[in-house]
DNA sequence: TCGAGGTGCAACAATCTGGTTGCACGTTAA
DNA sequence: TTAACGTGCAACCAGATTGTTGCACCTCGA
């Protein structure tokens, strides 16, 4: 019936859920401007209240992408880049797969007009 | 207050958006195996409706990922890996300047720490 | 000490998403 | 010709997402 076969789909999942928003994207991009940041911080650059932009942190964080430590009565985020990279990494294999395949289509298709003319 | 600051933004996004979802992921991963095949066909690899599979399709399409044309009474989908490579090119480039810009804080942290001790 | 700032939690509303079913329409093949 | 097949469209449903607001709880500094 077909389901997730790649090992590594499940961690990848998650990374591509969280980029799937632009509000995330956004986040990131700050996060990598600035190092580390509070939520309170980070929301007033967003058009949307402070616990929005805490749900979204907590989707990056669980996708592996962010993580927050505490200072004080402040919670600092930053960047964990480990997840992008497997994320690209997985998409690059996925690329270089559908390359591959569409060549052998294509010199098949070659093969088979070349046998009817 | 921070939107879309990249170019290629809007392309990308459609892609990521489209990848998030396991279905989807399903569709490109058989697709690339079969080089060409139906809804019908399709939603037969899949625990989903036929309909269910045809929206999936027209998520992909709308992101530049399969394209569809039409071959008498069925329509046959295929792949179009551009917009994948567009993506994985955006998403290396992406964890390049986290790198970058960790990198940049680290040192910074590392002066300043050499500084105060 | 005590007020202000930052966080965490919960309830709620609105919209999006993924899925279903039923049916009409064109195309193919017996 | 006509029945079967693949498609397209529309209505509809349930649950997930995204956002809000209100309030309680710590922690810091004057």
């Amino acid at each position: 019936m077909r389901a997730e076969s790649d090992d590594t789909g499940k961690e990848v999942s998650g990374v591509l859920v969280a980029l799937a928003d632009p509000i995330r994207r956004g986040l990131l991009d700050l996060l990598a401007e600035l190092g580390e940041a509070t939520a309170t911080t980070l929301a007033e650059q967003f058009p949307v209240s402070r616990q929005a932009i805490v749900k979204h942190l907590a989707v990056l964080d669980a996708a592996g992408l962010v993580t927050g430590s505490r200072v004080g009565r402040e919670v600092r985020y930053s960047l964990r880049p480990e997840s992008l990279d497997a994320a690209t990494r997985w998409m690059s294999s996925l690329a270089a797969d559908w390359d591959r395949r569409l060549a052998a289509i294509k010199r098949t298709a070659e093969a088979a007009e070349r046998d009817f003319t």
